[in-house]
DNA sequence: CCTTTGCATTTTGCATTCATTATTCAGATT
DNA sequence: AATCTGAATAATGAATGCAAAATGCAAAGG
């Protein structure tokens, strides 16, 4: 027999899930945001049932705020959620780190080397967007690696919880400076393949990621 | 002003996704089963479109599984899930009592202890329900006292999506003397305020739950 | 006897409709 | 002028209706 892939299915309410998510990602729907169903039922050319199915999935994931009869907004994060949230994917991120030590192959530690090479490359050009890129890579990989899939999709939807603030503002140039030293010592570790020295520097990345993000609100406040 | 309490709005689906939650938690509605909307709707005297959203939410928690024009399925939760999830569950926890080692008042560690020596008594008595009861309350006090809400609820979430093994299946003599061990190695780091020992028992207890799941999947596998 | 095919029934996906609750804004009142 | 009132408007919550898909079952064929 030949083994054609399944043919896909999907409901409009998945299909509204993803797009919403994606819009959110990318700043279209902004945090604070009111969303207002018939004008997002006419955009997606789809009726308020399925949309109305989408939406609460998408508060069950925290990533819009739903108020009885009083519609929908995009969840702001506040500095309080940062600080619960940032720990809690250091976490995810450590444990990533330590399955990821156990499993890796030398073909998947090559390849967080040439990944990570680019990356510092971008960093040097002063070259913000592809540096952005191959950093959220070298996580995804590092995560593909640990093969835990339940984690990788923890991570990621925490990760878009907080990602909205993100396109807001930009690093400081010490900020970045850090980040980037943050991931020599992570890969450091991973040719080392010293877990409890990856669990510390990965949940000190977190920390310093959840600093620049409250530096980033304090400046939304600010200005 | 007199401060009243506020009057508290629920829409239908999140008074159904708690209901439901609830069935699956005490084991009304069983892995594996299948959910037909009709038939729901009429126990519960609403109509589809609410009971709709609420099984979506659900959904997207991974209590439930959804296919396409086919229905609605409580999740199964397979030997692959335990191994995924238990050790998330252990980052969590460990921490949980991270923080709480950093924030718990003599108060808060005697109510511990208090909980601790209860759950024993009731080992010792051989017990089981009880001792389940204080077990959790133990778990959910230092939660409590991490004082993380997300954190919180995220354990909470796996915990109920692993949760629907745990009636079908009780725990051997040996292995309910080791939960008890792990307790005690619990108590006596947060005694000391250990928190690298802390976090090193937590995961280890979460790992010893995760055999215990084990065992019971193989158990229900052979009988 | 087992498998296959076609039909009747059930169930699901989505649109539409109706009722209830917010929101807006003009006009009245202080 | 600022605030309050309330009717008009718009949005939300939930029920109903309808078309498409799946399921179950009986009869036909191997």
């Amino acid at each position: 027999m030949h083994d054609s892939p399944l043919i896909e299915r999907r409901s409009l309410a998945t299909e509204l899930v993803e797009r919403l998510r994606g819009l959110i990602q990318e700043g279209q729907l902004r945090p604070g945001d009111k969303i207002v169903e018939p004008e997002l039922c006419e955009r997606f050319g789809v009726s308020r049932t399925p949309l109305r199915e989408a939406l609460k999935v998408l508060a069950a994931e925290g990533l819009i705020d739903l108020s009885p009869n009083r519609g929908a907004r995009v969840a702001r994060i506040s500095p309080e959620a940062v600080e619960e949230l940032f720990p809690i994917m250091g976490m995810l991120e450590a444990l990533a780190g330590e399955l990821c030590i156990g499993r890796m192959s030398a073909a998947d530690l090559a390849l967080l080397e040439a990944l990570h090479a680019r990356m510092v490359a971008h960093w040097r050009a002063g070259e913000w967007a592809p540096y952005g890129r191959l950093n959220r890579q070298v996580h995804e990989e590092i995560f593909r690696i640990a093969g835990n899939g339940a984690l990788a999709a923890l991570y990621q939807s925490l990760l878009i919880r907080t990602h909205a603030i993100r396109f807001m503002a930009r690093k400081t140039p010490e900020r970045w400076a850090e980040a980037v030293d943050d991931h020599e010592r992570i890969m450091a570790a991973l040719r080392a393949r010293d877990a409890s020295a990856l669990n510390l520097i990965m949940r000190e990345h977190l920390r310093h990621k959840a600093d620049v993000v409250h530096e980033a609100l304090k400046q939304l406040d600010d200005g």
